[in-house]
DNA sequence: CGGTATCCTGCTGGATACTG
DNA sequence: CAGTATCCAGCAGGATACCG
């Protein structure tokens, strides 16, 4: 029973560990949302700025977490895409979504409540 | 479709924002695991240091993430309880150990491939 | 478009010692 | 047991300018 809270925290910590800082999980869902172009990845997280952007993109690619191609159709064109070990992410993503979201409209009707 | 994409990345910044920081959701894993002694919770977690933890534990009381009382059977002694709120970190966590256990897995195999 | 280069700040978190 | 107090380092991340 203890062996296995020990592993449950060290697996929370590992997840953190990858997934850590402000950037990566935004990162990761607007790629897998259908953005691919530096730029318009950029657009899509509000706040991002070009630096963290590259560099997150550069660690990302180094973890195998998405693939930085030229674009076949247009010359000198960049597409990020993210990779099977990406999709992993799918559900710890969704999840985070989910609690965000109800998280944000319980802050709101409380501050409904407290008249502000 | 686009609102939808804003609001997903506002909805994971938000979450990310609150579970922030390396200590946050080990913690909240303790203590729903049955820890609530200060001291019990610091020995669950492998590399916290009481500083660490203490101030977490104050910023989460504030937070209504749990509830810090005076054990009424033991004098002096303190006790650190989830609130409901806390629970709906759950499917959060249960998705992080499952990427964290997993990962590992991966890492200790390719380990294995490349015959280190 | 797809990035680099610099420079700088602040916060996160580690180490250590001390308290009631 | 349940913390506080201090001191300090490193790095995440912001601002801004520039490049092919």
């Amino acid at each position: 029973m203890l062996r296995d809270q020990k592993k449950e925290v060290q697996a929370l910590q590992d997840t953190i560990y990858v997934l850590g800082g402000k950037w990566r999980l935004p990162i990761i869902n607007s790629i897998c949302n259908g953005n691919h172009r530096f730029r318009e990845i950029e657009r899509s997280i509000p706040g991002i700025t070009t630096r963290m952007l590259s560099r997150e993109l550069k660690l990302m690619e180094i973890n195998d977490i998405l693939r930085r191609t030229l674009d076949p159709d247009a010359p000198g064109q960049v597409r990020y895409e993210s990779t099977e070990y990406c999709f992993s992410f799918g559900p710890v993503i969704a999840e985070m979504i989910r609690w965000g979201t109800a998280h944000r409209k319980r802050v709101i009707s409380q501050r409904k409540k407290e008249g502000i």
